[in-house]
This record gives structure tokens, sequence and C-alpha cells, in this order.
DNA sequence: CCATAGATTGACT
DNA sequence: GTCAATCTATGGA
């Protein structure tokens, strides 16, 4: 199997600038690669998350508007945002929508592509350990803060449609207190990856 | 398999 | 001061 991502078939900023809710259905089965020199890291998204805009959705970044550190959100879709959380960690997120419109993708989960052998040093740790998560998904393709603001749409790391899902399944969102109605996670029902909490205890209300 | 505790720092009330 | 869009080790069924 030989694995191309040639530009002429990445995708470009009109895929981003939609709703988060459409584009987290449509990056499900997407290849992200990060491509430096003859480097590559390349894996299949498999588990996604919407957060929607300024007063829509209680458990987004951006539900008090705009601050420091959730500034991408509000920037053009295709950027990536990045947050850093529990002291130790880093997320990262597609960013949604137009300008000022603020909108992200959490991504949780993919399968590894190419480049296994570089996640499992840097993750300690081998098999679907590597990138079922959204902070071991960061660890294993060596993203953090530094990478907050980086544009999907040329550069180093980008998105190329690769392998659909053969379904979609929708629930609520992982690790949130408010907003848990909203079924805003999706994921590929037959992943090996796809994290493990899925149907997790949900936290008590009050 | 499941449940729980501890880690550790920055953002925000 | 509180708590977070999490992960890991550990202990039990």
């Amino acid at each position: 199997m030989s694995l191309r991502f040639p530009a002429s078939r990445r995708l470009r900023r009109r895929f981003f600038t939609r709703d988060p809710i459409t584009l987290a259905m449509d990056l499900l089965g997407c290849a992200l690669v990060w491509k430096k020199g003859d480097r590559v890291l390349a894996v299949r998204l498999v588990e996604v998350e919407a957060y929607l805009g300024e007063g829509e959705d209680p458990a987004s970044h951006a539900w008090r508007g705009r601050t420091a550190r959730n500034s991408q959100m509000f920037a053009t879709g295709g950027r990536l945002y990045v947050y850093f959380t529990y002291g130790m960690h880093y997320c990262m997120n597609v960013v949604s929508g137009k300008e000022g419109q603020a909108g992200a993708v959490l991504l949780r989960a993919a399968e590894p592509l190419v480049g296994e052998a570089l996640m499992e040093r840097r993750r300690g740790r081998g098999g679907r350990e590597l990138t079922n998560g959204p902070a071991k998904l960061c660890q294993a393709m060596g993203i953090d803060l530094r990478h907050n603001g980086l544009d999907l749409v040329e550069g180093p790391l980008g998105i190329w449609p690769h392998e659909r899902p053969g379904s979609i399944v929708r629930t609520p969102r992982i690790g949130i207190r408010r907003g848990r109605e909203l079924l805003l996670r999706f994921h590929d029902p037959v992943s090996p990856y796809v994290s493990h909490r899925s149907q997790r205890k949900p936290r008590s209300e009050h």
C-alpha cells in the first residue's frame, strides 16, 4: 500500500469554512498529514467532537466570548486550535466557519497510517494506545502550543480525503458536564482506535 | 473488563 | 481558590 498525499487533493479553505457539525462528520475518515522534508506522519481520523460558537454551547471554550487562549476559535476555518489542559496535556482542534465565527472540531482519535515507529517512540507505547485519545494523538503527532494557529490549508500540516467510514455513530461528548445533551461526538464504530470511554458514566449534574 | 486517584499548571471566577 | 474538551497506574471483579 503506497500512501501519497499530493497537493492537488489536499482539502482547501472552503471545506473548512462550514459549520462545525458538518465539518466534524466530513473529517471522519480523512487523513491528517504532517509533511516536512522527507519526514511524513499520517493518521486516519476516527473520532471527533464539534464545539459551537459564543453563547451557543456551554461546553465550548468560545462560550463566554473571545479570550487570549481561545482566539484561534474565532479565526477562519482551516486553522489549528491547540490548547493546554490538566497541567500537562495538549489537544488539537480544526477551526470551522468563517473569520469571526467561532467553532472548532476536537480531534479525539485516529488510526496510524505512516510513521508509526516515531509515534511509538514519542508515546512510549504501541497498538491502539498510540492515538486513541485527544492528548495521545497530539503526543504521537508531536503537536503542542507552538502549532496553535497553524494553517492546515498550506504548510507542513494538512488534511486529505482518505477512507470514509462505513457508518457514523453520534453520542454525547466526553469529559464535559454542561452541553451533554447535544450529541456532538462522532466516531467510526468499527475502528479499534476509538477512545474507550464512549459510554462512560456521566458525572453527576449537581 | 471497570473504577478510582493523582499528576500538575494556567485560565478564569 | 477552583477546576479543567486527560492520561496513567493500580487494584479489584
